[in-house]
DNA sequence: CAAGAAATCGCCCATTTGGGGTAAAATGGG
DNA sequence: CCCATTTTACCCCAAATGGGCGATTTCTTG
């Protein structure tokens, strides 16, 4: 359980330098498994243990700590709300979140929170201190199947409805751009601007420039 | 340079299922090698090479692909270009981009694209082979500080400037709501809702509704 | 406590927008 | 070669928008 593979250690010692980590989980039995891991290994040393978001506010900020794991469901404050205060007083810090969900908000949340890395708490212990290393290193450490759902948020589901010309014209009405400018920077008339226009929010099926806009922006149509 | 770990054999042992692999790399050299670690591998198989992206287009949709690698700089049609053609007559295959670049552009263009992977060219065979297996069974392989750039996509950079009224405001705008319906909402006087909304302008740089509702989403105030 | 920010309400007015039509030329795929 | 889509263009008019200017009340923060 806490073998460490050689190639692993010998990359410790190039960076010969100790991770500091400290821990925010609720179980009592987890807090202790990971923190046993974490100091049984080299090159890892558990600094602090919190049971509660409150209890690391308090005292974590000001310490030098290199990673956070952070619990994602805990009592009172949550970890999501956690990483979101703690993150601006501890700006080099990189924050993991260790959970059991892994439905989409949940996710999303904690990663614009400002957390770094997201794990299943099913993580085995070696790929948890490869992913402590491997944040503190610039990465961003996530389970498989979190990283495809990041990935996929990426993806747009469905082809653009829009024609050229209208994604075109779109485009230069989210520059903030009225009929008359889209036209004279298009050479268009104003009032096929206008028609593309009409168009698009009933392809949309909007009626107004700021749902069209936003639409277009959450489709990636623009 | 061609060892596999025992436990990752064993892993392959048990999906016991050969995933089929294509490149489209120009490099001579590079393919070569890449298609010998492939093949030289239990459980991976080198179905298909090509040299540019117009090649991969004439013959690889309809084939069955598990996983393509793409070199994103390619002379012709580029990767990204080539994703985004292949993928949608392709949508069960899972593409990797393969580059040297690490700009922002190149990334986010090609996850876009529909890239489920992203890894440097320096990845070595092992990691490769790993991050094949991972993409296809339903991960997102990315190089540590691609991934860093692609959650760090996701953090805000600064502090919204809007109060929570004006954010609140600028909210409801975004859903299409014009200054009568928005005070109702929000039991005010239609004044006031527009008073807001002329501060919102001012603290974005703004003069227009379509560009408050843009940048808003690009800073992620709303 | 004083200064500043936030939130609230108000008026005037030129310009812009969006909805209702109509229709012809150009384009492109079957 | 024909049909659907795209792109182009125009009219009328009520409603909404944005800019300018001023004002009171809370509330935070130094």
């Amino acid at each position: 359980m806490f073998i460490v593979h050689s190639e692993f250690v010998d990359e410790m010692k190039i960076i010969s330098e100790i991770i500091h980590v400290a821990i925010v989980e609720d179980d009592h039995e987890i807090r202790q498994t990971l923190a046993l891991i974490i100091d049984g290994t080299p090159g890892f040393r558990c600094k602090y243990s919190y049971e509660d978001c409150e209890s690391a506010l308090a005292s974590l900020p000001g310490n030098y700590i290199n990673v956070v794991l952070m619990d994602v469901e805990l009592p009172g404050l949550n970890g999501i709300v956690g990483v979101k205060k703690l993150k601006p007083q501890m700006p080099d810090t990189d924050f993991i979140m260790l959970t059991i969900r892994q439905d989409d908000d949940t996710i999303f949340n904690s990663i614009c929170a400002g957390a770094t890395g997201y794990l299943v708490k099913d993580t085995p212990p070696s790929e948890l201190l490869k992913s402590i290393k491997e944040a503190h290193q610039g990465g961003a450490p996530m389970s498989a199947n979190i990283a495809r759902q990041v990935i996929k948020s990426f993806h747009s589901n469905e082809p653009s409805p829009l024609s050229d010309r209208e994604t075109e014209v779109l485009k230069l009405l989210s520059q903030g751009m009225n009929y008359r400018t889209v036209a004279a920077e298009i050479y268009l008339s104003p009032h096929t601007v206008k028609t593309h226009i009409k168009n698009i929010y009933n392809k949309l099926h909007v009626n107004s420039r700021a749902e069209a806009i936003k639409k277009a922006i959450k489709d990636r149509l623009i």
